[in-house]
DNA sequence: GCCAACGTTGGC
DNA sequence: GCCAACGTTGGC
């Protein structure tokens, strides 16, 4: 099992929108790294919903509900892939990225190492450490 | 609104 | 294959 977190500018796409859907195909991923994270995700693994821009918190949890296809909005270039996600639970409090730049635990984040990718892995004790602050 | 980080493009 | 120019992302 592996653990991601994925952004999304809310005024674009917010967490609300996704509950809302009950589902979301995670188009529109144009970086190769970030392209081939959606194409190691597994059917399951669980996947933290970030806003960035507006909000720069974690809100919530998904999971995978459809490993890597191709990208269907862009027929004539098989190089980029989707992925499908469901929203699993909220959480009770959003975890900010002032709180994640402050916790000890959370200083590798590749979130905060490589701010513009949008599709990063995160390690079991990341994840736990998170989910552990939203609640 | 600014700027740092980083990816992409295109000329050589 | 190198590198300058340029575009984009996203935090501040």
């Amino acid at each position: 099992m592996n653990y991601w977190l994925v952004k999304s500018e809310p005024d674009a796409y917010s967490w609300d929108d996704f509950v809302r859907q009950g589902k979301a195909v995670w188009d529109g991923v144009r970086n190769y790294q970030a392209r081939n994270n959606l194409a190691s995700m597994r059917l399951g693994d669980p996947v933290l919903f970030y806003h960035s821009v507006e909000g720069k918190e974690v809100v919530g949890l998904a999971k995978v509900s459809h490993e890597a296809y191709p990208d269907p909005t862009i027929p004539e270039d098989p190089r980029w892939v989707v992925v499908e996600l469901e929203p699993v639970t909220r959480l009770s409090r959003p975890v900010s990225l002032q709180q994640i730049k402050a916790e000890p635990l959370l200083q590798n984040l590749l979130l905060v190492r490589q701010s513009r990718l949008s599709v990063v892995p995160v390690s079991v004790n990341e994840f736990e450490c998170i989910l552990a602050l939203g609640s």
